[in-house]
DNA sequence: TGACATTTCAAACATCTGTTTCAAACTGGT
DNA sequence: ACCAGTTTGAAACAGATGTTTGAAATGTCA
């Protein structure tokens, strides 16, 4: 499976980097921090037993590196906000932030690592996940209160509109934590572009249906369906 | 803090099996199956190194073995269906089967060892998985499917009522398989016995308001709200 | 009590892990 | 071609881990 010798040897020396975040990141997401080892990733990679030490320092700073990598991949291949006009209406911008979410966690166009990676970093935290929770999630989580607040009335129990986050959240990334009860399941799913996309459309829907009923619950007069409203400019942070 | 010399020795001999059992739970929900040492359980249970190989004949059969006991254990204490009248409305059943789950993975009564030690497997699966889904996860999916059918109206695509039961799922074990990030996200939360309630009331409201949508929507004469309807005595297997 | 099986124990074993070491190979600039 | 700095390589190190071993302790039953 090794690249034949002189191959990689004749490009530039900081390959070896690249070569070995590459490979990193996949036994990562396939053994996890303690399960992947660094003889298998050097292997992988081409490279000596010690190249990880000599370029990162150790196992750990590359992990870290490498969880940072995958996730800014991630983002930037799937934004939250993808393609949307500015003035998008609240439905739109939640149908969009749960169609990237999905596709960041489970698109086979990133192996599917970074949800991989992510989920098992959330069930087993190292010191990483602090740094990704503050540059990643903390924005993203930020991100679909804002639209929350805008597809809730206002007069919402804040506590309510928090729940109903966590339940959007939660449909999506069940895919990514439990795929390999899915799989034992129904072992003929997959997860391709068009499985996806059905996913997708069905969370929206689902999600949007309950946003509905307990909108127009919790305050009588509010609208919950979807309606021609004042226009109004994202979130503004309270000082 | 291992119990003093001479109280586990006066004890019947096959108390060390137990005293094994209780520390490996502990440990494998703490660290995982790769985390957890046997010299550490030994420890704990106050027995020797060789104790677990000798009455398990290895760390994988202790393993596999305190994961069907505290599936068992955690089906005992909070059952699918608690105190339900045998002709309880769907609406109820699915708020039982909402409320038991969520206990079940997050009940500090059982340390919340169940959900932890099925969160890791489910991202990090070993042989004993395939024994979980058979024994324990199918006969609920299944019985969520049965309580969805009745719910729904008969004309739905099978495929959207699948959807509909991964939903309601995701949004439980969400809160068992995210916990570090959640609890990194708002430190003051807990799962005590208050919140826990409230979660299942949200979830049970969440779920049932989008179910009567789609179910409305999914076929025109449908009636999705809960009303009288015809008594229907659980499911019935299909030849 | 005495013989037998069961259970415990300390020690050792074999293997695997991340990391270090230091010499060799390579690089770019002069 | 030469040299300083960088990168690679094979080998070894130190520690941890699951498991085995054989003797000692304990329990069981006649």
């Amino acid at each position: 499976m090794g690249a034949p010798p002189g191959i990689d040897s004749n490009a530039t020396q900081a390959a070896t980097r690249r070569a070995l975040l590459d490979a990193a990141a996949a036994e990562f997401a396939g053994r996890g921090f303690h399960g992947a080892t660094v003889r298998d990733i050097c292997r992988q990679a081409g490279a000596n037993v010690a190249a990880v030490n000599y370029h990162f320092g150790d196992k750990e700073s590359l992990y870290s590196e490498v969880l940072a990598e995958l996730s800014a991949q991630a983002q930037k291949r799937f934004p939250a906000e993808a393609g949307l006009p500015p003035d998008a209406a609240p439905r739109q911008r939640l149908a969009a932030f749960i169609r990237s979410l999905l596709q960041r966690v489970l698109s086979e166009e990133l192996s599917a690592r970074h949800g991989r990676i992510m989920a098992r970093e959330m069930v087993e935290p190292t010191d990483a996940l602090n740094r990704l929770v503050r540059e990643f999630i903390q924005p993203q989580a930020d991100l679909l209160r804002d639209i929350l607040r805008d597809l809730l009335p206002a007069s919402i129990d804040p506590e309510t509109s928090r729940l109903c986050a966590l339940s959007i959240v939660g449909q999506i990334l069940f895919y990514a934590h439990c795929r390999p009860v899915l799989q034992r399941l129904k072992p003929e799913g997959s997860f391709d572009r068009l499985e996806l996309d059905r996913l997708a459309r069905h969370i929206t829907e689902f999600s949007l249906a309950a946003l509905e009923v307990l909108g127009g619950r919790g305050s009588p007069g509010a609208v919950a369906a979807p309606r021609k409203r004042p226009v109004r400019t994202r979130s503004r942070s309270r000082s």
